[in-house]
DNA sequence: TCATCTATTGAGAACCGTTCTCATCCTATA
DNA sequence: TATAGGATGAGAACGGTTCTCAATAGATGA
């Protein structure tokens, strides 16, 4: 139950708190920007401020329900944090996210941090390319 | 020679481009944001608009003379471009930025961007952590 | 259930890094 | 050295994010 998730991480229970976290869960999109959350929310009648959905997204994130990333052009988009660890590949030209995990990639880093002399917090992986999936302009060569 | 370089990216030499490329190739710090970059040479008595540095850097980027990366926390800095490709850790204390290279990552990182589909143009691998630098204040265990 | 207290909210202002506009200036070329 | 077009600096504009503040609503105890 999304209540129980706000309170476990300390924060009243409010309509705006349930709306967004309850999109965050029920989206198709797992990655979405701020702007793209207050739309949807708009879309759905519910009548949520732009500050309050960038203050929930913030405290969701210090509580570890969701995550934040900075992809490369300088978007930045939250996601969902469910189950383990994973990296992101972004199609360039559509901006569909795929999420992948590689233990050996997992592995290096560690050993390259320890290296460094560095007491690794954490890391951001994201690969850039073009993907091939339908309604992606890359798929057919287009320009 | 620093206009050599400019003219060889198709840009005209002038007194803004060759400070800025210069400070690039001479400062302490190889990766500096661009008001970092504007604060120094203003430092250094050139009276550079903050216009032309951001103007410059994206010229450099297109160039491929300098590379742009963006930290997480939003932090957007600027890396003259020498030698091979390497990725990044950054000490979430004091900032300062290491690179390493690691064979093994780059070669997983191919075979996963052509098993999920994905054409792979670009990369950014960071990761974060505490330095045990001199001057970093992880090292001595304080808040 | 109700009153009360405090955290939360929405609207818009403020903020900050970056880009744009425009009149002036400078570099490249002949 | 004259000319043409690109480059420059100053400040306005911009987009994403955070802050301010008065109004509101959730939690608590009676």
């Amino acid at each position: 139950m999304e209540s129980e998730e706000l309170r476990n991480a300390g924060l009243k229970v409010t309509t705006p708190r349930l709306k967004i976290l309850g999109l965050l869960e029920n989206a198709r999109e797992r990655h979405m920007t701020a702007e793209t959350i207050y739309r949807l929310l708009h879309e759905g009648g519910e009548e949520i401020g732009l500050a309050t959905v960038y203050r929930a997204l913030t405290q969701f994130e210090a509580a570890g329900l969701v995550t934040r990333h900075h992809f490369e052009g300088g978007q930045t988009v939250f996601e969902l944090e469910r189950g383990p660890h994973h990296d992101h590949i972004v199609c360039v030209r559509c901006g569909r996210v795929e999420e992948f995990y590689d233990k050996v990639i997992e592995e290096r880093q560690r050993a390259i941090a320890e290296k460094l002399g560095f007491n690794l917090s954490d890391h951001a992986l994201t690969l850039y390319g073009e993907c091939s999936g339908s309604g992606c302009p890359a798929r057919d060569g287009k320009k």
